[in-house]
DNA sequence: GTGAAAGCGCTAACAG
DNA sequence: CTGTTAGCGCTTTCAC
């Protein structure tokens, strides 16, 4: 491994002027530079990020983690958010929990502070209480993605107005004509969706339409739980001619088994979801659902992480993401009166 | 932060038997060893990554680097990859290279050797002259998934005997009546995936039957370009039996678009890919595909490339992965003579 | 067993 | 502008 040092001698010059050139070449003197430079690539010379990150006092790598990649939204998270944090000349480190808190705690104590500068927690299974403590001693924590904006986190926080979303959703189910609905509520790595189901349920009531709870069916997120619960709403309460899955991996599972039911979507039955991933759009029909805007989630959660890092500041801020929005494609539908 | 020195300090030792401690408590007498623990519990001491991989020489992280996540059979391999890296006592860092050589060249110059023991290549789009250059001076690198066991790189490598998988898909249809079979050849971040379409073609010689290379689509991966591929290559061959795909993302893609077309599956047209993703079972109907192991995959890479990293080798070593294994679900069924 | 000392490769004052 | 001097926090000989 070449050395700032081997090349400092190369260019006959110290190490401290190599460093300079590498930085700021304000204060160096061209022609030195230069020499420093060719020493640079004679020898092939490429910095070594512990050793500066060890002198710097931070590492310029940030962490993400979350519970499960194999939920498709956190790969579209985490893309977003390695192109943001990439722009802003960080590393991302990604930490796959499993779904075990144990292992999240055991990354949070290795990680924060040494080898990431801040870390992005998308995970719910860790208390709250437990990252505070966490980042107390080490560094910035930010909680990418919270569902409930009307009630700040201890941590500082990117809300998404979930409640809304499931609101649009109803919005645009009763619009259609639809009154008997069915409902998927996710319970997976990411917890429990509530913010998504009582949105949903407020904006009925506020119809005045009545909510049926045996209609409400609480799973996994995924796309075999949605179909298989689907399935059980379908038989148990075969009038419903629509479903409002809080999430479109859910939403997706369902339509699924709505079309091998032999029900026509959206001719029988309308499907809506929630986040807008990027299957919503693949699958037929395309699904309608309430797009989250992930990518703006994870540049903003990237972007206020970093600041944090440079200005720590003691109270925990909330800020908003963008607020979601209903994106109609084929899977909803007038709603036709039952002639069967 | 608190520091070895601090916790040395209170523990009324001297850093290096905190350092002795921390590792082979073998040399320190137990109960000076319960006075350093203590200190260090009482303190919240946390190594400091950066400093411990500077004075080692070596980080305990590795890199993974790929072209582009949203291709959901990515995330799959950075889960067993993240597993595999965590039980070795390693980290992974992912390095999503959005597609862009110049990305990919930056993160080797920056990571390899510095931030990363040992880097995971999946990418081909970064030829691999280049590779070998930054893998000389600076840290083992090892390519995941070769697609051409029967010409070894000059880097080592994990080889995934995809020629057999094509061959295989050939044989079920084939096993089945088919004998007009369309074709579609992914051509996405990966590479165009020749070595699958040459296998399947060569299955077919070798039974007799003569391959339509105008029933041949050469598109990119993704869930899209395989129902448009598919939608024209029904167009102007309506009387193929059968699709077979490179991959299941255009697998899935032809099968949704022979849904819509109302030819039904596998009543009119069976359907097969290569991979076996997670969505090839959760869609409906449930995909029939040769599954090549992608947790052995990753598994066996991660192993190799501690190895490596451990006792470079001179001799690039090439390692075969498990061989590809149909797995019949149910997309493809008996050709039916045609009547319509 | 434990301590003292040197050094990993780099940065950051401070002199000159 | 450039060199000198100290570290950053940890590991690792080598004495004691």
């Amino acid at each position: 491994m070449v050395t700032l040092t081997e090349v400092a001698k190369r260019a006959r010059v110290t190490a401290a002027t190599v460093s300079n050139v590498l930085r700021n070449r304000e204060k160096v003197r061209p022609e030195t530079a230069e020499r420093v430079l060719k020493a640079i690539s004679e020898l092939g010379y490429r910095p070594n990020l512990n050793a500066r990150a060890l002198a710097e006092g931070r590492s310029s790598t940030l962490a993400l983690m979350l519970s499960n990649l194999s939920n498709p939204f956190y790969p579209e998270f985490v893309l977003a958010a390695e192109r943001a944090a990439r722009k802003a000349g960080h590393f991302l480190m990604v930490c796959n929990t499993d779904d075990d808190a144990e292992i999240g705690r055991a990354y949070l104590n290795q990680i924060a502070g040494t080898l990431a500068d801040g870390v992005l927690v998308m995970n719910t299974d860790i208390a709250i209480n437990e990252l505070c403590i966490s980042a107390m001693h080490s560094a910035p924590i930010l909680l990418a993605m919270w569902e409930h904006p009307e009630a700040p986190p201890a941590l500082p926080c990117i809300a998404v107005d979930f409640a809304r979303a499931g609101a649009l959703a109803a919005g645009h189910l009763l619009e259609l004509g639809h009154r008997e609905i069915g409902m998927l509520v996710g319970d997976g790595c990411g917890g429990l969706q509530d913010a998504r189901s009582n949105g949903f349920r407020a904006a009925l009531r506020e119809a005045g339409v009545e909510t049926d709870t045996s209609a409400e069916l609480v799973v996994r997120d995924s796309i075999d739980s949605g179909y298989a619960a689907c399935m059980r709403l379908m038989a148990s309460k075969p009038s419903l001619t629509a479903i409002f899955a809080t999430n479109d991996l859910l939403a997706i599972g369902a339509g699924q088994a709505l079309m091998s039911m032999g029900r026509a979507i959206p001719g029988d039955v309308s499907v809506i979801g929630i986040t807008d991933i990027q299957l919503a759009h693949q699958v037929h029909p395309a699904l309608t659902t309430v797009a989250i805007n992930t990518t703006a989630i994870a540049e903003l959660s990237i972007e206020r992480l970093i600041r944090l890092i440079q200005q720590p500041s003691q109270a925990p801020e909330m800020v908003l993401a963008p607020p979601p929005e209903l994106v109609v494609r084929a899977s909803t539908g007038v709603r036709r009166s039952r002639a069967r």
